[in-house]
DNA sequence: AGAGGTATGTACCAACTGGTGAGTTGACAC
DNA sequence: GTGTCAACTCACCAGTTGGTACATACCTCT
């Protein structure tokens, strides 16, 4: 991820390879849109809205930053865009999630299990997060692509809670949206609050040491709170 | 906490009452100093670090700009010094933290509900703390009152467990920072996702209807984790 | 081949931002 | 009274920031 000035040199692609085109390219809207994204989404996930730098940003491209006004107009609008791109390939992600066959009470403690592996692969979504909520969310509820689309792991997670209903085997004082939120505070503490944590307490929530531990407390948190009694 | 231009109309201080020596004030550090750092960290905390302006915060003062340099040196120390005195007040209210006389039990579903009334009556401090976060902690880590120190909350729930667990109640694959970790992520999670979280689900995660509910989901998954078995 | 729109690079700017130089005023000690 | 220093005011600045005017090169369609 260094800096490279647009010294002319062969561009190279961020994200997918080349187009069928030819082998030598110059022009190519996409690629150039595709790396524009790229590393806006690691400047605004290091510094925050206020503080990335449209002028850091350009200076990261092998295109200028005439290209950046030139494809998302200015610095908010290309921000709502690394969000709506950063929260479609999370969505993606989270729709290949398959519990289906499992009984519920290991079904619940898989998804717990893989929603935990999910967050903690991806920090630069969650500081993303972290930074819209700093601004209240104002640009993802203004955002058409992001605002009210329902979540598949939301999805998932109803679907196994009514079959633990069905059974007999969970609480019914709760709805799905509860459990949620109890599973993505803890996955999204460990990494959103792991350096003030870090410094409080001395203890780095992500050490990976610690990894298979912290797993399993957030899979015994949610079966024990759903099976008591 | 409304904005007061320098209308050279009597400030009101921002803190303590007058000091003993009259009742016209003029020049007087101690109240110059406390409403820099009260204005400061509200506006740290509505725009973070990078997002808050000198000028905003000079604008908002019955001092000038020429103060806060004055006084603190610079933007950068006058951000940790409202950290430094935003943590020193929530320490002090932890400290006030009393469930000694209850049971093991009663008293960690007592702990976890005070910690949960106490973060929901500290929005700004969450805030901060999620700022902080997303400067890696670079600033408290530096700050010698504030990195290292120990923290009332996590002492009573060392106490609680220890009974507990001589009583043979609670599990014991968990030390207390895990489970102050627990709590802190549902409690924090609440309210620094609040935003994002209410416009992807379309939940006000703090919405007062909704309080008790909420409460009473941290006590029983606290409680059923630790129980469980 | 050449027309014409898309894509791109260069040079530049006005407003803002954190920060400061230098002088002034009030309060307290003696 | 007056010396003295902390507390305070005012005007100012240099560097940065998001943004743009303008010229131009490339690619596709005919």
């Amino acid at each position: 991820m260094a800096a490279r000035p647009s010294d002319g040199g062969t561009p190279v692609a961020a994200g997918d390879g080349p187009v069928p085109g030819g082998p030598e390219r110059t022009r190519d809207a996409d690629r150039t849109r595709a790396e524009i994204l790229a590393v806006a989404t690691a400047e605004f996930a290091d510094r925050g809205y206020a503080g990335a730098r449209i002028n850091e940003i350009a200076g990261k491209l092998s295109t200028t930053k005439r290209m950046i006004y030139y494809y998302f107009g200015g610095k908010e609008q290309l921000y709502v865009a690394v969000l709506e791109a950063a929260y479609s390939r999370i969505r993606g992600l989270e729709q290949q999630l398959d519990v289906e066959h499992l009984d519920p009470v290991e079904a619940i403690r898989e998804l717990a299990g893989l929603t935990f592996d999910h967050h903690e692969a991806h920090p630069d979504f969650i500081r993303l997060v972290s930074i819209e909520n700093i601004h209240r969310a104002e640009h993802i509820a203004r955002s058409e692509a992001l605002s009210g689309l329902a979540n598949p792991a939301l999805d998932v997670l109803g679907t196994i809670l009514d079959r633990g209903w069905a059974a007999g085997l969970f609480r019914d004082d709760v709805d799905a949206l509860d459990v949620h939120q109890v599973i993505s505070a803890f996955c999204v503490f460990r990494t959103a609050n792991r350096h003030t944590f870090g410094v409080i307490f001395g203890r780095d929530m992500l050490d990976p040491a610690r990894r298979d531990h912290q797993r399993r407390v957030l899979g015994d948190l949610v079966v024990a709170y759903l099976t008591a009694r």
